[in-house]
Order: structure tokens, then sequence, then C-alpha cells
DNA sequence: TCATTGATGGTCT
DNA sequence: GACCATCAATGAG
């Protein structure tokens, strides 16, 4: 079990969207593996994307989109949650990739079908603002097996403040019939 | 099953 | 001061 390359994430954003689910979420805390797999994500497409926080510019939230893809935006929403992102794209270019949805693999307690509910389990918060995801603690990985499965897009959740032009694109990925998707 | 609302605090204006 | 990439509880039907 090793991290993917930097160069998974240094690419399209919605083609890496896609390519994550399947993929396996590893964190590691106190000494204990902390596993999930990918079952449901959401692409944010940088500054002309009226859903992405990017597009609001450049501010200390924001900050680690506009670095190097590879490493994690974590934020808190409506004061309770943490939302986890990768950033994706060359260095400048502010897209990231949300979790909103993961398939307990391994010491996951709770639920895990929502992105405040995924950061809960695996417990990962603001303290991994910027945390490199090319690292032995914090990174994603292949699979040990994989399965084949059909991948559903759909527009993204809780973004009608977008407008509906952006509200309405289908960036939002999931596994056919997985049981874990956030929401039908 | 669906619509509504409260919890709770960081971020930006 | 307004808004928010959420979730669970509530109540109506």
């Amino acid at each position: 079990m090793q991290p993917l390359p930097r160069s998974f994430y240094d690419r399209d954003t919605e083609l890496v969207a896609r390519e994550l689910l399947g993929k396996q979420l590893v964190h590691r805390v106190d000494g204990e593996l902390r596993v999930g797999r990918i079952v449901e994500t959401e692409a944010y497409l940088g500054v002309l994307d009226l859903a992405a926080h990017s597009s609001r510019g450049r501010t200390p939230r924001t900050e680690v989109m506009f670095g190097p893809p590879g490493h994690a935006y974590v934020y808190l929403i409506y004061g309770m949650y943490n939302c986890l992102n990768a950033v994706t794209g060359p260095e400048g270019q502010p897209t990231a990739v949300l979790f909103r949805a993961l398939e307990p693999v391994l010491n996951l307690e709770g639920k895990t079908s929502g992105p405040g509910l995924l950061c809960r389990a695996m417990e990962i918060d603001r303290s991994l603002y910027g945390h490199d995801l090319l690292s032995e603690d914090f990174f994603i990985s292949e699979p040990a097996e994989s399965e084949e499965f059909e991948i559903v897009a759909r527009p993204r959740v809780g973004v009608d403040y977008a407008g509906a032009d952006w509200a309405s694109r289908l960036l939002r990925f999931y596994i056919k019939g997985n049981s874990h998707v956030s929401k039908k």
C-alpha cells in the first residue's frame, strides 16, 4: 500500500475526480490505519467555477489550492463539520476534488456517507490542512483488489448559490449502486 | 417520504 | 453581519 504519485493529481480535475473512485483513502491515527474506499467525489474547477471557494480569490483559507497538486484542502463548514479535498492540476490553478463518501474498509466507525461524516470517521480536521498526500500517514492508494463499477455523473450538492449554469454542471461522480453514496 | 429548521463557528465583507 | 461544498431531528401528510 503506497501513495498515488503526484502526477496522478496533476491532471484535469474532472478526470481526477472520476479516477479517484474506487481508490482507498488512508489515515494513520495513533498507529492504527483507517481506510475507506472512495465512492463519491465532486470536482471544483477553479477561478471560473462560481461554486468553488477559490473563485472568490486567494485567501488564507483557499491558499493551499493555489499550490502544487497532491495536497489536502480541509475546511470547516457550518461550524461543525470538516470537509476534505485533494488539490489537483498544475501549481497556480486552484482546482480540487471534494471527497463526499467512503465505503468502510478498515477501522472506520460511524457513518461515512457524506463529506462531514467521512471526515469525522477518518479523524480528519483542519490540522491536516495543506498536508502532503504523498506521505506515509495520510494518502490515497490503489485498492488491494479492484472491482468493476460504473460511474454516475450528477449535479453537485449544495451549490445553488453558484447560479444555474454552474450548479447544473455534472461534476459530482459516484459508483453506481453503491449503498454508501450520500444521496440518490 | 418530504420539507423545514436548529446547531454552531470560521471566513469574508 | 451574512453566508455557508452539512447533518439530524422534527412534523405534516
